[in-house]
DNA sequence: GCGACAG
DNA sequence: ATCTTGTCGC
């Protein structure tokens, strides 16, 4: 896949990291998708901590029909520690490489994290957004930051995520009776957008494809 | 000062 | 994220 935008180095302390994703945020957009879309993508990493490593499956969907077209992984050394908020410095530059595998360059990419839904509305999904230059959609199991009411126990119910008085996400029952998702805007799409499309790439599970899958293929490289 | 805290 | 089998419930 080409047009990887290469924004910034990875090598940071996490005081660069936030400075960093303080001069970032003011260019993600929230503008509507347009573009038709014919290929999901999703994204995930595991880790093996004991031997110091890091890795990623990108998997792409044909969509709406929702096939599995191809998928790539990337494999790197963990440099970065997990520190809530900073997740992107952990986990984007191996996600990046494997999306840079790709032959199927996606339309829109559903990522196991937060979006704006974060304390400098840049979450991993709106970080990846920005180098991929493409839409992304943040699909988190938990939530990061903000305030909800508990939404109805039907898939497809949903009710807003708030910080303060802003909105940044969405908690979306994806499957009846199940924990709802925390979903938000990565990059270059609207809060519909997020919530029309989780839906859409969702079958018989609480994860969308996408990122099920990717997160199964990822466990399999692992070992 | 005391909790909360994506993966 | 990761360590992990059976088991409770729709």
């Amino acid at each position: 896949m080409t047009g990887i935008q290469n924004l910034h180095g990875w090598d940071v302390t996490p005081a660069q990291a936030r400075g960093l994703q303080l001069s970032l945020s003011g260019q993600i957009s929230l503008s509507p998708m347009r573009k038709k879309i014919r290929f999901a993508a999703g994204l995930d990493c595991s880790l093996n901590k004991r031997r110091g490593r890091i890795y990623a499956a990108a998997v792409v969907f044909s969509f709406p029909d929702l096939a599995l077209i191809e998928t790539a992984n990337a494999e790197l050394p963990l440099e970065f520690p997990y520190v809530p908020g900073l997740l992107s410095f952990r986990e984007a530059p191996v996600c990046l490489e494997a999306a840079g595998k790709l032959k199927q360059a996606p339309d829109v990419w559903l990522i196991d994290g937060q979006g704006i839904a974060h304390p400098r509305r840049i979450g991993l999904a709106s970080h990846l957004g920005l180098f991929l230059d493409t839409p992304t959609i943040g699909c988190a199991k938990s939530r990061l930051i903000g305030t909800y009411d508990e939404p109805n126990p039907e898939k497809g119910s949903y009710s807003w995520l708030y910080d303060k008085d802003e909105t940044i996400g969405a908690v979306l029952r994806t499957r009846t009776g199940v924990k709802p998702l925390f979903i938000s805007p990565g990059h270059l799409c609207s809060f519909q957008d997020t919530i029309y499309y989780t839906l859409a790439c969702t079958t018989k599970y609480r994860l969308p494809e996408p990122t099920r899958i990717a997160n199964q293929t990822v466990g399999k490289i692992k070992r």
